[in-house]
Parts: C-alpha cells; structure tokens; sequence
RNA sequence: GGGCCUGUAGCUCAGUUGGUUAGAGCGCUGUGCUGAUAACGCAGAGGUCCCUAGUUCGAGCCUAGGCAGGCCCA
C-alpha cells in the first residue's frame, strides 16, 4: 500500500434503502452534477492524496518515457492556446504512465530576454535604456526576476486547475521568493526540497530552482541553464562557429537592440503607410539630366553612396518641360504628367555614370571612408561618398515598383551593405542606438528618425531635387515586442555561423565539407526524427537551408551573458565555458561577482588577463538570445554535466510538443543547434507539432474584439475535462476554433452521455443492492476479466469495448488522439443509445436472475474499463467515477485512476462478427422505424409484422438479433423475405474493381450492356452462380457471378425503407387486438408520465384508479396484468381517485378515447 | 518570387490502399419515443468535393497548372 490512511474523496455515504437492498456499493449519483465544482473536488483529492507522488514512487526504476516540456514565458498569465498543447502533454505523459512506463514530470519556464525587459520597464513606466540604467542594473535585473516567479506562480496554478500533472512548485513560495528577492537578496531563505531543506541567500537560491536538490518546475534563469549554454558556446568557438559580424540589421529604436531573424517574421510585419519620395539625382556632366530614384525610407537618403541599375533591364531617357529623366521603362507610369520619349538603353550603359547626391553638403558624405563607429569597416576606403556617387549594376534591380533605379546606402539596409562590401563602398551609418541622428549630420544631428521625414522632403524642396511625395502601403517590419518601426542599422553583433549553402544535394557532400557545417550536421539529425504531422521535417528543412548564420547577441541588460570577453588592447576574443573555468581565469572582480547568478551587472565585473597581449580583456556587454534559453533544456535540465548516467537515461526525449507555427525556426531549432552541436544527436526523437488556436469566429483571439476567452474564465465556465475533449477532438494540424458553442457541443455529446450511463449504473446498482464480486482483485487492472455472460448484448458490448481499447491504444502510441475520440465518441453513443437502452428492462426486472447479475456486471466491467482508457484525455470525471465504482469498494484499489495500468485488450472476446450483425440489426431497426414513420404508425402501437430483406444474404442474424429487432420495432414478429420481389427491384452494377483492370478501355461498353439485362433474371442467375453473358463487341462474354454486383431499391407505395444492406417493411394492418395492446402502453405511458410529476421514487409502489371511455377501458382491463406490473401498482381500481391521490388536471385524449387517472404510494 | 499547409452541406469538420448512391455533428423543418439522459430516435431539405487540364475503365483522393485563405522564407 502507498500510504497507510487512505485520503477520501468526498464523504461515503451509507445508508439503507426502501428495505431492499443494505449498505449501498456505491454513492448516490445526481444525474445532474456540477461539474466544475466537482474538478475543483478533485484537484484537492489529487493534492491531499499526493497522487502524483505515489505515482511516481508506483512506476519508479521502470522503462522511462522520456518528456521535455518546452519553457512556457513567464511573463503573462497562460491562454486558452497554452491550454491546447498543455492537454496533448498532459494527456501523453499520463498515457505512457499508464503504460507502466517512468517519467519525470518536470516542466518549465522561459525566464530571460527582452520580452520581460519590455513588461518590466512599462510596469516602472521606462520609456528608454537611459531610464533602466539610471534605475540601476542591479535592481532592474531583481525586477525582472520578480515577474518571471509571479507569473511562473500565476501559470503554476493555471496549469494545476488544467489538470496537467508536474512537480509543480508551491505557487505561493514562488511569490514568496520574489518578495524576498527584491527585498534583500541576500538573506538567507530556507526551502524544502525533495530530499531535505535547501537554505542560502535568496538570490543563490532562485538561481537553483528546477534543479534536482530543488525540484519542480525549471527556470531559464537558473544558473546551470545559463552556464551549460557557456559550455554550448565555447563549443561553437572551438569549432571556429562563433564571431563578431558586423551587419546592417532591423533595430528597434526604442529597445535600442537589433531584432534577429527569428524575432522579425511571425509578429514582425504589417500592412502601413508611409510617404515615399521620389527625387532627382542630377547627373554629373550631363546638364539638366537626373536620375530619377525612389524610396520609401527618406532617412536613408542622408546616407546614399551609390545607385543601383538592372543591367539587363530596359531603361529610358524623357523629357518633361526642361528636366531630362533615366528610369526603367516598365516604371513611366509613376511620372506625373506627360512626357516625351527621348531614347531607350540598357542599363549597364549606365554604368559609372556619376552623380551628385542629396546630402553631399552634409560632412558625412565628405569624409573619407563615410561615417560609422565601426573603424574597422572602412579603414581600407580612401574615398568618401560624394568622391564614389556613381551607377552600379545590380541583378536584384527589377522595375516592379519606384523608378528601377535603387538607391544604395551601405549603412542603412541588408542588401546595400552587402554590395558596398562588394564594391569597397564608404559606409555611411546615420542612427545612433535609439534612432537619433549622430554627429557629422549637420541639421538632423539630434532629430529622431522617426520625426525626419517632412524637414528631409522640405529640404529636397529647397534643393529643387524633389520630383514628388506620394503614399505607399507595404508590409513593413515592427517591433514584436513594443511596435516601434524598426529601421536598419549597422551594428556589430555576434553569431553562430551556419556554414555555407551547397548548391548540390546533401548526399554528396564531403565528410569535411559536413564537417565544418552546422547546417547539414542539424540536416542530418532532423532526418532521425519522426514528425507529426510529417510535413514537419520539411518545414525543419526548408528553414534550415534558408537559416542565415544565427544572431546570438542583444544589447540589452536581462538575460544570459554571453560569456565572450575581449582584450581592450588587441581586440582578441574568448569563451568561457563554465563558472570554474571563469574563476581560474578571473584577474579581477571575482569578489564582487561572487554570490551572484551569472547575469548583469555583477558578471561585467570580471577581467581576464589576455592571452595574446598585456592587456585586459573585459565581457562584451551583450546578453543571449533567449532561444538559447530554451534550447539548451535537453542538457541543463538533465543533469548533463553532473550526472551523466542520468542524463543518458533521459536523452534524447521520446516526444515533445510546441505549436508547429515559428517553433520550426525557434525552439525546434534550437534543441536541433544544441544537440547537434554538443552530443551530434538529435534532442528528442518525436515532434508533436499542433496549429494555431483561433476564435470560434475564425479570427485570432483580441481582447478589443471581444472574442477573446481567458483561461481562467474558460476553465470556470466550460469545464477543463470539457476544453481538454474539445482540445483533442481536433485534427491538430488545423487551426482549432475555440470557443463556448463547440464547448457546449462537446459536453452534450460526450461529458453527459458518459455522465448518464454511470448514473443509471450506480443509481440501479444501488437499488439492487448489486455488488461487485472482487475474487482475483489486481489494483492495476481493478476491471478484471471480462464478465462471463449468455447474453448477447452483454457478449456484443464487450467485444466492442475491447476492439475500442485494442484501437484506442494503437493510436495513442503514435500520439493519434484525435482519431482516438473519433473511436470512443460512437462507443459512447453504443454504449448509451443501445446497449443501455436495450438492457433496461434487465436492470429493472424485480428478481435477481443471473442475467441481471452479468447486467450489472458487464456494465461494470465496462465502466471501468472504458474510465480507465479515458482517464488520460479527461483526468476529472474519470477520477470521479473511478473514486465511486472502485475505491468506495475496496481497500486494495489504487487511490486514484491514473496509478492503474492501461487496459489489456481481451482479444478472443473481440467477436466480429456479432458486432457486425449488431450493427446490422441497429441498421434495421433504423430503417423499420423509417417504415413506421412513412406510414404514419407510431411506435407505442403494435404491429403484426416487419419483413426484412438483406442484400448480403450471407448475413443469418440469430434468434437473439432478431428479438432485438421485433421488440425495437414494437412488431409480433420480423420475417426475413427470401423472394423480395414485393419489397424491392433489383439493379445490377459490375464490381468496378474486377471488370474494370480485365476490360480496360472496354468497360464502359461491358457496363452499358449489363444495365441493358434484365436485372430478375441475373440476379437469379447471380444467385445461384450461374455466368451471365453480355455482348461485348459483337461478339458476347461471360461474366462470372462474382463479378457483379446485385442491388436493390425498395418498391414504391409500400411502408418501406431501405438502404444498402437492408430493406424493411411493416405491416400496417391494425387488428382490434393489436389496437387494444396499442391502447395498453398507451395507457401506461400516461401512469408514467404521472409517477413522474408526482415525483414518486422509482421504486415506489402505488394504487392507481382511473376512469376511461369504453374501447380503453376494455383494452386496459384485457392487459391489466401487464400494467399493473409495468407502473408497479399494488392495485388498479376502476373510479375517481382520492383527494390526496396526484391526479390527472383533466382528462387525457389520444387515439378517440379518454381517460382520467391518479396514483397514489401505499 | 520560393517552401509548406488548407479548400468537401448554411456553420464546424471526417473521408483509411483510387471503386459503384460522398458522410457526421450543429442549425433548420416534420415526426416519433422517453422513469438513465442536460436527452434521444426517424425522416426531410441542404453538395460544381475551389477551378482547369491530365493519368486511369474509374478521381473528393494521384499528377500538372491556376484561384482563394493561412503559415514560413526571400
């Protein structure tokens, strides 16, 4: 036993019943339930019952099943989206603990990087860098892992309300750890871990959470994340992968940072409109000729070197009033007014012709080598911007839009950087870090970008250059985290380089060519994963051939340091690869960096001596891109370089999951770098991707739109067991709608039906004072061996829990979860709609037979198994149901569902061919009660009989079956036609997948002459498997009997229906006798109805007086013995019932006769 | 411009290796049934399977080219 008092869920009750059965088995069961209230029960359960705990101690030393959840941000209280992926993990990991297997349960939070920065600073009300430094580092720093543990508290409990089990940290400690932390983080704080106290300093010790001596959850931030990823990055330097560039990169003014390449795409772009200028560059030694150009960036004019033409591109020369124009010709339509033709010509005649630019009175353009704080750039380059003005030809050049004449500033943008490295070009770099304009700018020294464009169109005015200023809406890049526009700035920055794209495939790459090449070596590792959806790993793919060399660095304060420190002197640079390796090589500052986690300010102390020169090399001042964070979880937080054993136990993970869109260039990718790049192994051997969660309008969630659904309040409202159907009912690669409609869906054809048939069980069960017969109790499989039982529903309903389970299980082992609702939710439907339905009367029968009993035990059995497979998907009403049938039992049980074992599939019980003649008969009644609808005949009314014609008269239903079908169909007896000429007419098809390969071309004549027969005579020829002869040609042919297809339609006019296997007809001929038995249920409907109202337990037993016109009376009084029973009434007396008695308001109408009854309990 | 995904009933979506009359749920209309049910059954209306061409005896499914929407990259 786990533990020695056995926690309790809710109060037993056990009290007597009516006399007739003792103490009950089971708790009552409302068939209304609040559900919510009943999770929030449960949760406590789980909580007071260390469920988890004991699961783990139940599946310790086993197999493992190796899980890493992706660091979910700790910055915002979690979405209905998080939700979504939630519920796969959860609903894997408890899978695949069912399965017997070890798992680890931890997961964790994204703690570092600018997203936070950004919250934090408009918390404190920040609007720049200079703010947070004034602020201090320091405490800006504690600030920010104040909010990651508030947040981490705040999904903690989010995620805990989702039912998702992990080893989840005490929320409340979280907060109470980032109170002391801003308070003083250095006093001494004492936590509990699994294995004993943990104390230090506050800071020390937030810097070990999620690490073994810990436990729970873990947090980027941790120091062993961030030195692993020093251990990763020396690597890279090692392998000659690491280096400064320098780049013309999108930056944010306001976060005064670059934005990478994987930052830019998914939130970066939008629709706007800004002023395009086009203008005139006027044409050295050619008066009055100009360049026309065009641009939608006026700031970058300032900074122009060069003009960029197609060489292949048409180009032409116009007059308009004294001005001579160059422009392509695909682009006259931008010139205002009319104008003249004066000459075409290609564009590399223009090469090298030279022109005076815009700004040239500004001294930037004047100085040699342009202006940039990055000397090194332009050390070599003599001539400065208005000495190098010219044409340059350019392939990229095309005349969709503007003029096809490109302005080229090298120090302003991506593609003009590159062509002045090409070219030798000065560089001009105009912004400093928040966008202002630097020295050397004359007049727009001092101005922001952002306010610059009317005085530069003024002053192109004032200079006559300008041609005109038009709107232009295009998709222009933005801040994801704070929607500054991001302009393009030259800037140093540090990166991975991806090695160089080969233009030939991957299979013949050399062995050294692979080698220096991180981009083929992580090739080569996706190859090794299975993905779901499969499209996966072309999307893997697709990203990695496309994937510039990896920006690593962010000028900002929060997050990993980089450990890259460089000599003051020579400009020589190193990686740090661990703490210990920095404390060796610390010359300076280790005192005052001792104590701290390895983040801002405290690490920037530290001064290496250098190894090239005299001089002191110093920690650049960059922090890490947080992917970095996240990526290098498979080894930080599995013990990689302290336990070994360990982390070979548990990597690479047998399955993770994220949301596919931008985790391809993300997360995925950055588990890829990292297990490529330290292990050469792939980090997780399954990707479970999902799509995008969006409104049930099909719009993305907004707050301003008012479509947008917390967590919080979804849990509150739908039911987390209902969001987690919901959730799984879905094909994940499609977007999912979510929202209240598909919610209430999902709980009216799921949650309740599942709800109702336990109900029904226990309130039965209860009745009868059934109890389950425990002889060979295994907690694990608390469902035990399928009950033995003559009847066939029972055999039916049996043999298709177990092909449910046998399937159910199947998928779930490829992460199918969806196809696995889309098996249970039509065994629920079974199992409701006509396994309970039709055993009814079982459970009902007052005498306590052995088929009862296997009623009762079958329904059991099923319960309980059909709990236990669900119990992963909908962890809630499965421990409730679970907690009543099961543990209320017995002391040996499991205190909670998810410690038992999946469900063994019961093959030899798995009889197909009664489900398909189940099937069949569901298939027949179906259509019998299409017969007795079409012809007006109502169901309460019997019917002498119902003629059945099956096509595949292969298909013999036994006697049972067909007892099913003549109670179903409230008929005397069902009559299988053999001759079905009355019923039906028959039609004739060639099987297509035999005739079709053996005529080919020819079978389009074959089927036209076989529609041509006389379809009687084949069938009888079919039947009795005769060959048919066709003319074919000509000539004739023989088709073999098996070679056609027989098929039939119902006759007109007959109360018929029919579809492909069956056809069926009743007999609408109502005799007298007939009538009266009609008349007999009608009547006892009616006392039913009134039981009802009267709100008499099911139990009870009455007195029933009725009064009714004469053809009723008559036929009450024939079946008096069959209603009596049916109502349990004691006795029936014919009058007005007693005052006390619940009577019928007036007299009841049908069928031309009425009556007036009452009941009464003795 | 390139890669990937999606397109099936009013709405949300299934549709297994190509095979005969393409399905479900919701909604709508009619009707029946009911002492487990917050329900349910039966029937009806509702379809250019995005378009075009091709392969094939046969295409919702395969191929090519478009169109529309989405994601990703230039």
């Amino acid at each position: 036993m786990l533990s020695g008092s056995r926690p309790r869920f809710g109060m037993r009750a056990c009290y007597f019943n009516n006399g007739i059965g003792g103490c009950m088995s089971f708790k009552d069961v409302p068939n209304k339930v609040d559900f919510i209230a009943q999770e929030y029960e449960t949760l406590k359960f789980w909580e007071q019952a260390k469920a988890l705990q004991n699961l783990r101690k139940l599946r310790k030393g086993k197999e493992p099943w190796s899980f890493i959840d992706g660091p979910i941000t700790a910055n915002n209280p979690m979405g209905v989206h998080h939700g979504w992926g939630r519920t796969y993990k959860d609903l894997y990991n408890r899978f695949w603990a069912m399965r017997g297997r070890e798992l680890r349960y931890q997961q964790g939070f994204d703690c570092q990087g600018l997203w936070v920065e950004v919250e934090v600073e408009r918390e404190l009300g920040f609007k720049s860098k200079k703010d947070i430094e004034e602020y201090g580092l320091a405490k800006f720093v504690l600030k920010c892992k104040e909010r990651v543990l508030n947040y981490a508290a705040v999904q903690t409990e989010q995620s805990m309300r989702l039912g998702y089990w992990m080893e989840w940290n005490d929320p409340d400690d979280l907060r109470w750890l980032a109170e002391k932390l801003v308070e003083d983080p250095t006093q001494e704080v004492t936590l509990e871990g699994p294995d004993g106290k943990v104390t230090g300093a506050v800071e020390d010790v937030v810097g070990r959470l999620g690490m073994p001596e810990v436990g729970g959850s873990y947090f980027t931030f941790a120091n062993e994340n961030n030195y692993m990823i020093w251990t990763f990055l020396q690597k890279c330097w090692q392998n000659g992968w690491l280096y400064r560039g320098a780049d013309s990169m999108p930056w944010c003014p306001r976060c005064a940072t670059a934005i990478s390449q994987h930052e830019i795409v998914t939130d970066g772009y939008l629709e706007l409109t800004h002023p395009s200028i086009t203008l005139r560059f006027p044409l050295r030694n050619r008066e009055g000729e100009s360049l026309l150009i065009w641009t939608t960036t006026p700031w970058t004019l300032t900074s122009n070197v060069v003009a960029a033409v197609g060489p292949e591109l048409d180009y032409v020369k116009v007059r308009q009033g004294d001005d001579i124009y160059y422009l392509s010709k695909g682009t006259t339509q931008m010139l205002e007014g009319k104008f003249e033709l004066l000459r075409e010509l290609k564009g590399e005649e223009l090469e090298g012709w030279e022109y005076d630019g815009p700004f040239d009175d500004l001294a930037a353009a004047q100085q040699a080598g342009g202006r940039t704080d990055l000397k090194e750039l332009i050390e070599e380059i003599k001539e400065s911007a208005a000495e190098v003005h010219r044409v340059i030809l350019w392939d990229e050049v095309s005349d969709g839009e503007g003029t096809g004449i490109v302005h080229i500033a090298p120090g302003c943008g991506k593609e003009d950087f590159e062509l002045g490295k090409e070219y030798g070009l000065p560089l001009l770099a105009p912004l400093d870090e928040e966008g202002y304009f630097v020295e050397k700018y004359g007049w727009l020294t001092g101005k922001h970008v952002s306010e610059s464009a009317q005085e530069i169109f003024d002053d192109l005015e004032k200079k006559g250059l300008l041609y005109n200023v038009a709107d232009y809406t295009h998709r222009y890049p933005r801040c994801w985290r704070c929607s500054t526009e991001l302009v393009f700035r030259l800037v140093d920055e540090w990166f991975i380089n991806m090695g160089e794209t080969f233009d030939k495939p991957r299979d013949e790459l050399s062995a050294e060519e692979k080698a220096r090449s991180l981009r083929y070596q992580m090739m080569d590792v996706v190859d090794q994963i299975r993905w779901i959806p499969e499209f996966g790993h072309a999307r893997e793919m697709d990203w990695l051939r496309n994937m510039h060399d990896w920006m690593i660095s962010k000028k900002r304060y929060w997050g990993l340091a980089l450990p890259i420190w460089e000599c003051e002197e020579c400009d020589h640079f190193e990686v740090i690869g661990d703490e210990q390796e920095l404390e060796e090589r610390a010359v300076e500052g280790w005192d005052k960096f001792v104590g701290h986690t390895p983040h801002r300010p405290f690490i920037d102390e530290i001064k290496l001596a250098c190894t090239q020169c005299e001089g002191k090399m110093t920690r650049i001042r960059d922090v890490g891109n947080p992917w970095l964070d996240a990526g290098i979880v498979s080894f930080s937080t599995l013990s990689y370089r302290q336990d070994k054993e360990y982390w070979d136990k548990w990597y690479p993970a047998n399955w993770i999951s994220e949301s596919f869109p931008g985790q391809f260039r993300n997360w995925f990718y950055s588990l890829l770098a990292m297990g490529t790049v330290i292990d050469n192994s792939p980090p997780f051997l399954e990707n479970f991707g999902y799509a995008t969660l969006l409104a049930e309008d099909g719009r993305e969630m907004h707050k301003s739109w008012g479509n947008s659904i917390e967590f919080n309040e979804a849990a509150d409202k739908m039911g987390v067991d209902v969001m987690r159907w919901l959730y799984c009912g879905q094909k994940p690669e499609n977007n999912l709608l979510f929202g209240y409609n598909r919610a209430d869906e999902v709980r009216r054809r799921f949650l309740i039906p599942l709800w109702n048939v336990y109900s029904f069980f226990t309130t039965y069960a209860n009745l009868d004072g059934w109890e389950p017969a425990w002889d060979k109790f295994d907690p694990a499989f608390p469902e035990g061996t399928p009950p033995e039982s003559a009847n066939p529903l029972d055999k039916w309903v049996l043999a298709r829990l177990n092909q449910v389970v046998d399937r159910v299980t199947e998928l779930l082992e490829n992460s199918d979860a969806f196809a696995a609702t889309l098996i249970v939710e039509p065994f629920i439907d079974d199992l409701t709609n006509w396994f309970v339905r039709r055993s009814r009367r079982r459970y009902w029968r007052s005498e306590r037979d052995s088929d009862k009993n296997a009623a009762y035990a079958t329904l059991y059995h099923v319960l309980i198994k059909l709990v236990k497979v669900l119990a992963p998907l909908t962890p809630f009403v499965t421990e409730v149901i679970y907690q009543n049938l099961v543990v209320e039992n017995n002391p040996d049980a499991y205190d909670s569902v998810h410690h038992t074992e999946w469900p063994r599939v019961d093959n030899d019980i798995i009889d197909e061919t009664l489900i398909n003649q189940m099937g069949l008969v569901r298939q027949i009644a179906s259509q019998g009660l299409g017969a007795r609808s079409s012809a007006a005949l109502k169901v309460r009314q019997p019917l002498a009989k119902a003629l059945v014609y099956l096509t595949e008269d292969d298909v013999k239903l036994p006697d049972f079956l067909v007892e099913i079908i003549a109670d179903e169909l409230n008929v005397k007896a069902v009559e299988f036609v053999g001759e079905p000429e009355k019923l039906i007419s028959y039609r004739i098809l060639p099987d297509n997948a035999k005739l079709g390969p053996r005529f080919g071309a020819d079978f389009p004549k074959v089927r036209q002459a076989i529609s041509d027969l006389d379809p009687a005579e084949v069938n009888a020829k079919v039947s009795t498997g005769e060959v048919v002869l066709v003319s074919l040609n000509g000539g004739q042919v023989e088709l073999a009997a098996n070679e056609l297809l027989v098929t039939t339609e119902p006759l007109e006019g007959l109360a018929v229906s029919a579809d492909k296997r069956v056809t069926v007809a009743v007999d609408a001929v109502i005799t007298p006798e007939l009538r009266a038995e009609g008349l007999a249920r009608e009547f006892v409907r009616r006392v039913q109805d009134l039981r009802k109202h009267a709100d008499f337990d099911l139990a009870d037993r009455i007195m029933l007086y009725y009064q009714a016109s004469e053809g009723l009376s008559e036929a009450v009084e024939t079946h008096r013995e069959y209603i009596m029973g049916e109502v349990l009434a004691t006795k029936m007396l014919v009058g007005g019932a007693p005052k006390k008695a619940h009577k019928t308001e007036k007299a009841l109408e049908f069928d031309g006769e009425s009556v007036e009854m009452g009941v009464e309990k003795v």
